[in-house]
DNA sequence: ATATGAATTTAAGGATTTTTTAAGATTTCC
DNA sequence: GGAAATCTTAAAAAATCCTTAAATTCATAT
């Protein structure tokens, strides 16, 4: 699990973990401090998103007890404007304070900041597609958040697909590309791995929406 | 030199430096992108203060040529307010980004926050994942909280896999990490390798959960 | 509607990769 | 120098994946 958001409101909650969750990341959402201390006793994330004004134990509280026993980075999340609760984040140890309401984009370059220079790891090489994500690093596929297991025919061929989404690729250069020209298989076993890969990331394997077929083509990948 | 400050306006870097200094920190002022360029050839600050508007070479071109020769850390002052400048200078590698007017006590406490996550990460000796934990300083392994006995290849093997934590890495590059590209070792005595880490830290080693094997690819290992 | 060729589905055998086992080689430590 | 631990090799066993082929369904044109 990458990030852990400490956030009252559902609805703001939804949208971040959507939105994040179509970046690559995993995310586990709670809704009370006193929550999110017996998640942390069993879990590392690798950031925390924290809301301020939550019922109970409030973020304050939470940063502080927090940065007592982990170095976790903590991005606070605050409706608070006044800049003393800024200035009361950043003392307990916060790493950065964004003003609510939240933009996603600038959540989402903090976030990618600020794990930068903690893990000095540049987070992993993802391609993302509506509910479908892709990491190269890990070479793990992703649909609504959740792993899909691919092996490597697929894994390739899925790949191929998205990288050019919305693009029909001929059964041949499919083929070509991911056997190689002079193999000796024959074209048809492309599309048993079309199959494969259908039962796996369609919502209904039956009226494929993802992986189209183009009719005396071939088959072109679109986000739904 | 702690600090340096890029900075058009005479009256505000008279301020901040003002401020600064009597907050312990020195601090140099460069009023030009490529002044500030020669002098970052000599020094190396702390922490760099990065005004966008900048005669001659702006505040963005001088940020990337930054990031690509150094990493020292980097918070941008900026009148500009809209969103998308705010994102260009995370996307070039930013830290932060304050927006003018500066509040100086918030200046502040950014500075210390970026300071204390670039160079006071105690350079941790033990790297935890879930339930197992590598002591680095004392090659020990410990699962729920139980030493386990690891020998020498095993231990490389492992702090290897859980040093890229969620990454796939090839068995080639696992073998060259640990035995060196020209060993004369065949790969297959990693996989012997592997099979013993896996009874030794699985809970199942038939259905291994931290050591996964991508087929075709290498192995993974995952925080349980 | 029907014929035709294209695409899909299914299941089984073959191919490949990984795991396991065990024995021989090497190193380490006493 | 010898015993114990560790590492490597090799080969059999198991697991997984890939391909094939044949039956079925589907889209298009006549």
């Amino acid at each position: 699990m990458d990030i852990l958001l400490v956030e009252n409101n559902m609805e703001l909650a939804a949208l971040i973990q959507a939105f994040l969750n179509k970046e690559g990341f995993s995310l586990w959402h709670e809704t009370s401090g006193e929550g999110a201390a017996d998640w942390l006793q069993e879990h590392h994330p690798k950031i925390i998103l924290l809301d301020i004004m939550l019922p109970g134990m409030d973020g304050f509280a939470f940063c502080q007890m927090v940065r007592r026993q982990y170095d976790v980075p903590i991005l606070i999340l605050s409706a608070k404007s006044e800049k003393e609760d800024q200035l009361t984040g950043f003392q307990l140890g916060a790493d950065d304070y964004l003003q609510k309401p939240v933009d996603i984009d600038i959540l989402h370059a903090k976030i990618h900041a600020i794990l930068t220079r903690a893990y000095e790891k540049t987070p992993s090489k993802t391609i993302v597609s509506g509910q479908l994500s892709i990491d190269m690093s890990s070479h793990k596929v992703k649909l609504h958040g959740h792993d899909i297991e691919v092996n490597a025919k697929e894994y390739e061929l899925l790949l191929c697909l998205v990288k050019n989404e919305g693009k029909t690729l001929s059964k041949e250069f499919l083929f070509n590309h991911i056997w190689g020209a002079d193999s000796e298989s024959e074209n048809q076993t492309l599309t048993v791995h079309i199959k494969m890969l259908r039962s796996k990331i369609e919502d209904d394997p039956r009226k494929p929406k993802r992986i189209q077929t183009v009719w005396g083509v071939g088959y072109r990948y679109e986000e739904v």
